[in-house]
DNA sequence: TATTGTTATACTCTATAACTATA
DNA sequence: TATAGTTATAGAGTATAACAATA
């Protein structure tokens, strides 16, 4: 029931996402990437992928295809690790972004009435970190 | 914000649902699948795809495996669509899978503090129906 | 003509094993 | 010996197009 009810409500806004901010060519997944290298460049690829419960060894071509697109660059720590930071181009990416994103929370501050969007937020973040403790 | 929040939860909560309802062999979406017929006997398949917001083509292999293992059985409703229901064994399994997951909504219960679960049930719901309209 | 079920197919996401090179 | 990154690969889950049989 609860899993079912998560399940219908994140599709439901990652379809949101997908009309919105990607328009503009960004994946949720992608999004989370930027906004993690945003708040703390230089992690290494592990440290970014750990942060974001992905596998290091999928989040190789999510970065590969990041580079591509000029957004995001490794930069040499040693010679086995990289650490990664915002281009020009993907700070100005995010930032697009971020502005969408923001009328996107809006909207669901609107749908569920005031306060209650942090409400929810909390309750997520609680119900995560307790499952996984 | 939203979306990956919700994305999480939604990950950790599936992931205990594979650690104990798994365990006796139901998936997820199989779970899911066989309340809706439990519920509502005799629904035809697009009926019960399009209640779960599953496409009908991806549903036919769903409905096969599911009779394949004993648990769903199509009936003939006119010579072009089949009525769903529940076998005897069907009945059994989800009586099983609900009991285990009568204990998980519980621990939600205890991580989330007393009444907050429904709480966060009533939100996704909002938000869901909200942004589906 | 529209509906129901179906097949084929492709793409994304995720999971595991194994490898290279470096620390 | 452990770590960082990588490749290859397989399995879910999901999406579209096209079709047959039937209402």
């Amino acid at each position: 029931m609860t899993g079912y009810a998560l399940r219908r409500a994140q599709i439901a806004v990652f379809e949101g996402f997908r009309r919105t901010v990607g328009k503009i060519g960004l994946r949720p997944a992608q999004f989370s990437v930027m906004i993690v290298i945003h708040r703390t460049p230089g992690l290494k690829q592990t440290e970014v992928a750990n942060a974001l419960g992905i596998q290091r060894t999928n989040f190789v071509a999510m970065v590969n295809e990041l580079e591509r697109l000029g957004w995001v660059e490794r930069r040499a720590l040693d010679r086995r690790s990289h650490a990664l930071h915002l281009t020009r181009a993907g700070q100005g990416k995010l930032s697009e972004a971020m502005a969408i994103e923001r009328k996107q929370e809006a909207l669901y501050d609107k749908i569920l009435g005031p306060g209650e969007r942090l409400k929810l937020l909390d309750m997520l973040r609680r119900l995560q970190v307790g499952l996984e403790a």
